[in-house]
DNA sequence: ATACTTATTGATAACGAGTCTCATTACGCT
DNA sequence: AGCGTAATGAGACTCGTTATCAATAAGTAT
């Protein structure tokens, strides 16, 4: 039987709480300084039920961390700052119906895809004007 | 200044030997196996280098392993059989421009994107047809 | 061909994210 | 309140990857 505990909850609340992703390391450090003397693993273990049951969405940075955010709704896709993590939630029915479609022409069947945007959001961009973009 | 080494070439020739994505990992241990003595540091130097200089292409697998593959051309996207790394390039404008769309309608700027399809090939497909999806 | 400079190598230590273990705790039911 | 057991948490552990640093060898100059 599953159980509620106040170590979930909080959890879900830091979740709920942010339109970033976050690290289940940084959440954990949250977690930490606000004073909740919850264990590394449990906050593994919760935001890995949490994903599971849909309940957020989990994506990887690309130094191979798992991110996650809260996410209630069905299928969809993310628009994403990479210098503060806010995060827009993306419907692209047009990109999924290609996917299905690509990946059946080449004779590929059960596709997944994974479709990611990231940029640097509205505020985070103007305060960067002065300096050219890298590479 | 930049120096050939045997060990760079070694490393290249395995990538481009095949069409499916290899991890650092298991291209040190083909290496190994076929008898050359090179070290593992190496190996993920030379993926490093060929990743940066454009001559391969990195993603990350579910389990956050990096895995690289041979590839000259410019941008595009993949199509990658989830059982035997197997993939096929793809070409996509429709994609590009919608995901260029998408970040400038909220506002976002310098606008990157990861798009994968991941499925069974067609060997791996029909080798599974008595098995039902999973999930 | 020989000497020399320094980029590259490789064994190994270090690191970090994530998982596993298992004794202890505490949720939810009766 | 009492009980069965799911959940917790400290720490050991795995594993991919990076850093260290002395030894090696590629490319150039002599």
């Amino acid at each position: 039987m599953k159980r509620n505990t106040w170590q979930r909850e909080a959890v879900r609340d830091v979740l709920d709480s942010g339109d970033a992703f976050v690290s289940a390391q940084s959440l954990y450090s949250q977690l930490r300084d606000a004073g909740h003397a919850i264990g590394l693993a449990t906050v593994y273990r919760a935001l890995a039920d949490l994903a599971g049951g849909g309940e957020a969405d989990c994506l990887q940075s690309a130094e191979g961390e798992n991110l996650y955010r809260a996410c209630a709704t069905g299928h969809h896709h993310h628009l994403i700052c990479r210098k503060c993590g806010t995060t827009v939630e993306i419907k692209a029915d047009a990109v999924e119906t290609w996917a299905k479609t690509v990946a059946a022409e080449h004779g590929f069947t059960q596709a997944e895809h994974v479709v990611d945007v990231f940029g640097l959001c509205a505020s985070c961009g103007s305060a960067l004007r002065s300096i050219p973009p890298r590479q």
